[in-house]
DNA sequence: CGGCGGATTGAAGGGAATCAATGCTTGTGG
DNA sequence: CCACAAGCATTGATTCCCTTCAATCCGCCG
């Protein structure tokens, strides 16, 4: 039997057996979670603290945030970047108390479950399964950049992590161009990408000199969207989640682009 | 309400509403597992290839593996090490094909369940929420080597390599003194770190000179376990999984060190 | 207006990569 | 039993990507 050479370049795919099971498992969750009242988070403001009381499961609504840590010498890591439709804190079901900081990068909607209550849906093997599902998503994003922190240089990794963003905010419909807002500051980026502020302002200075991408502010705007995608070949590919919240209204970001006409 | 100023230090510890369930899931698991024949795959052979066929879900019962991709420039990134104990494979629940590689280090024996099978296991909420648990200790890892690779210089990462690996062997009692057998090359570890082979290598002679650690061939001997700790801190940590396997017996790792005496 | 956080740019230094040889083990075969 | 090859480990010299330090600029808000 001859190898098959270039079948790493096809995205992974989701086994027929399973997906039934996990769309259902995803709609019954989405719907636990729309009866709980809307919270809101300011900027900077913690979603979830290291050591604190009662952890909860959450999912953002709209927003962005992040996971990060500290590190002995006062640096910070993020850790993984939550868009609207993520959830966080899944690993509260286990824990006593947060292993981890989540902040707010711009102003974020959520929903919030008590882990309690959480683990109790999981009675249910369709929502168990697709908890295993988000929980694998985030398995995989992680070893993506673990992947890209290793071995890909300044300029390669800040154009994996737009396309990144840019993919799976295009896969929920949330935009519908290569355009999108971006609520990082360029030190949140250098901590995310394992860079220092001043290198990541130069480099993004030079996509732009390139126009592979412009970063203005906090607006992306990708021009070379499939020369992107080569850089990021060979990284890990998460698997598409079918999109549970196809049927809803869009989440459109706001784009300070000229008022956001056209 | 003052804050706590250092509770980040404590450890996570599990909620104890789910421990009960989360061992008696481990324990069917296991028994499951301990089924099927035991395989072997000598050094450097595949135990999962991306694309191939059916993918399976696989435990190792001895030796060390590593999962791995290669990225565009035909650099290898190590994304974890598995060791005795592991799991590896949970996300073919989902995938209709593997996407991941994963390679012996040197001779491992595991056992495999294809994942259909797999899946159908999961109608058992116990072991659901054991698998859980097994992906939210992958992605803990995840995190811990993602912030190593973004934010800790090349000498504090091959600590912290050191230190995981021999805690995790520790506490599944495969070592009770502070020495262990790394069955990786320097290439291997460089690819894990981020790093280049030539720089692993510098980097163990200083910590040699140092006397932190000693990485001789294959055997290393931690000689600061405490100091190794502190320069790990602040990085996130994994909720220390109950030891299902307890009763079992020892699986001790061959150590060659002056023919095992003592 | 002053102040502040974020962005931008320059100059200098350092950690790690690269290039290049040379040892050292181990396994294989004569 | 030794020769030889292959793979891994070790070490030196040089290069370069990224950091560090420092200053300036810009937009925003009270």
């Amino acid at each position: 039997m001859p190898e098959l050479v270039s079948d790493f370049a096809l995205p992974p795919r989701f086994a027929a057996a399973s997906i039934e099971d996990l769309l259902s498992g995803g709609r019954k969750l989405r719907r636990v979670f729309y009866e709980k009242a809307l919270r809101y988070a300011g900027r900077d403001a913690p979603l979830a603290r290291i050591g604190r009381a009662e952890p909860t499961v959450l999912r953002v609504v709209s927003g962005f945030a992040y996971r990060s840590c500290l590190v002995a010498d006062g640096r910070r890591a993020i850790l993984d970047v939550l868009l609207p439709g993520d959830f966080a804190g899944l690993d509260h079901i286990f824990l006593a108390r947060p292993g981890e900081e989540i902040t707010a990068a711009n102003r974020v909607g959520y929903n919030e479950l008590p882990s309690g209550e959480f683990r109790q849906l999981l009675a249910d093997p369709q929502i168990g399964l697709y908890v295993m599902a988000l929980m694998a998503e985030t398995r995989w994003r992680g070893d993506r950049i673990a992947a890209s922190l290793g071995r890909l240089d300044a300029m390669t990794r800040i154009c994996v992590l737009l396309l990144d963003i840019h993919d799976r905010l295009r896969r929920r419909n949330l935009i519908n161009r290569p355009t999108f807002n971006l609520p990082l500051t360029q030190e949140q980026i250098a901590d995310h990408l394992g860079l220092t502020l001043v290198h990541v302002n130069r480099t993004l200075r030079r996509l732009r000199e390139q126009k592979l991408v412009i970063v203005d502010r906090q607006v992306v705007i990708i021009m070379e969207l499939e020369k992107l995608r080569s850089l990021a070949q060979g990284l890990p590919q998460p698997a598409e989640l079918p999109d549970v919240d196809a049927p809803l209204q869009r989440l459109a970001p706001t784009v300070p682009w000229g008022g956001g006409a056209k």
